[in-house]
RNA sequence: GGCUCGGUGGCAGAGUGGUCAUGCAGCGGAUUGCAAAUCCGUCAACGCCGGUUCGAUUCCGACCCGAGCCUCCA
């Protein structure tokens, strides 16, 4: 079996990946807090590693791919009361929402999705049990996780617990000892939504859902748990100080986690104005192109947004939809994804660039391909293509369904014929013309030796 | 202040102790009625200063610059 290696954030290290139990591949990545639209930073994380769940599903029999879904969250409830709906309303209408604008990213569906809603008993036992082992305290109403009582409480983010404190900028409420104690539950004001529990009527803290999730739906340790990096510090700090010391174990052996998206070097922020939300930008792009443009730079460096990144995917795009058209009606041979050159990239901690370049490699093998050669190299085209989660809608499609330009397909059709008539002719001037209109709506001809396709562009 | 990442050709973006990333853009050519697409060729980089080395963009140290986290955040 080849390799996998990838960078563990607990380490700071490239590591080979050993599973904890190769029949059963365990992968947990932070989702979304439904109370709006997502951005393209949130998609990062979700196509990065939709990516590789399909490496993990390419290497082993089974992966359980679980991404949650925060359905109970204060600024769910801000929200709601901002428009003047139920709870539930803003969190399913985000819900629905969020999958579709993923699923047009081309990712695929995890295998779970748990909601935190549907998982509060279990969190409430990690708090009791939390309480039980020492770990936690009751205080005005609220049960909060006492980080002086776990040793290696920091180790994730590399943060020593002093430093914490003398650095600490913010106000420590009345009812934690420390600053960095954080809450587990919180008692629910009557017009909030809560559950009954020991310590009264109240909902959960921020971090109780993952840590009770994944103990309910994956088990005690998992092999990956996955996130951007600002969820390091306290999120994912927080899960692994609640799952260590209620659970016991080491609870996740590989963290991973992805750099930001900027916007033209400036970071996405409300404030700045600059946040573009993926269903924004659906309405220029083809959900493909984003997805490429997320992949076009490694998971671990920052992504630096803009025009020019977007335009570049789409050229690619077209590049190898371009080669694939000329091929349409040559049936591929089939290639087993694991040998594919996109495939070994991707083993060396998700190397997306270097899988890109393999993809210009196959694309333009194809191209030159002498005609006996065709079918093995369209496969190997493909096969490096699907590993990646592109390439995989008809090329016909591709270049002809985009924005409709104020010309429909027959419209066009109809005037390459008249334009192919001028030609035979050879009244050039008015071929000219033809094109010259058709470039104008957007469309570009290509003459070929097999007659004229056209795309939008 | 603490912690963590980075600084690669015009742009995007990999990687490596000693000939090549890759793509876009540019330039030259093939092809085309002209184009487009494609193919061939080509230019060009490793923040700054030291050190280790036969040799450093790659390792080590200092410096400069930038980003992120420490507070909700992908």
């Amino acid at each position: 079996m080849p390799e996998l290696r990838l960078t563990n954030t607990f380490s700071g290290e490239r590591e080979v990946f050993v599973p904890i139990d190769p029949e059963r591949i365990t992968l947990y990545v932070c989702g979304p807090t439904v109370y709006n639209l997502a951005h393209i930073g949130n998609a990062r994380p979700v196509v990065v590693f939709d990516t590789l769940y399909r490496v993990l599903d390419a290497l082993y029999p089974k992966v359980i791919y679980a991404r949650n879904i925060t359905d109970i969250d204060d600024k769910i409830i801000a929200a709601a009361h901002e428009r003047g709906q139920a709870i539930d309303a803003v969190s399913a209408e985000f819900t629905d929402k969020y999958r579709e604008d993923v699923a047009a990213l081309n990712t695929l569906v995890p295998s779970l999705e748990p909601h935190a809603t549907d998982n509060i008993p279990a969190m409430i036992d990690l708090t009791q049990r939390l309480i039980d082992a020492g770990n936690a305290y009751i205080s005005e109403g609220h049960v909060l996780f006492s980080v002086a009582s776990m040793p290696s409480y920091g180790a994730l983010s590399g943060r020593h617990l002093d430093d914490m404190l003398a650095g600490a900028r913010v106000e420590v409420a009345t009812y934690k000892r420390q600053a960095g104690d954080f809450v587990l539950w919180k008692p629910s004001e009557d017009d909030a939504p809560g559950w009954d529990s020991p310590w009264g009527r109240g909902r959960p803290g921020w971090h109780a859902e993952c840590s009770a999730m994944i103990r309910a739906h994956l088990g005690d340790t998992i092999d990956i748990h996955g996130g951007g990096r600002d969820l390091i510090f306290p999120h994912h700090e927080n899960e692994r100080a609640q799952s260590c010391c209620a659970y016991g174990g080491d609870f996740v052996h590989y963290w991973l986690h992805n750099a930001y998206v900027d916007m033209d070097g400036e970071k996405m922020s409300k404030s700045l104005g600059n946040v573009r939300t993926i269903r924004d930008l659906l309405s220029n792009y083809q959900g493909e192109v984003l997805r490429f443009a997320l992949l076009s730079a490694h998971y671990r460096s920052p992504l630096s947004f803009s025009q020019a990144v977007l335009d570049n995917a789409k050229g690619a795009l077209d590049g190898f939809y371009g080669a694939l058209r000329n091929v349409q009606d040559i049936q591929a041979q089939p290639v087993d994804i694991s040998h594919s050159a996109a495939f070994n990239a991707l083993l060396d901690d998700l190397n997306t660039p270097e899988a890109i370049a393999a993809l210009h490699a196959a694309s333009k093998a194809l191209n030159k391909a002498a005609p006996q050669d065709r079918p093995r190299l369209k496969g190997i085209l493909l096969a490096n293509a699907e590993i990646l989660g592109v390439l995989q809608c008809d090329p016909e499609e591709w270049f002809t369904s985009g924005r409709d330009s104020g010309l429909d397909a027959a419209a066009v059709e109809a005037l390459i014929n008249d334009r192919l008539e001028a030609r035979a002719n050879r009244d050039f001037d008015r071929a000219d013309q033809i094109r010259d209109e058709l470039v104008t709506a957007g469309i570009v001809l290509e003459d070929g030796s097999e007659g004229t396709t056209w795309r939008r562009r």
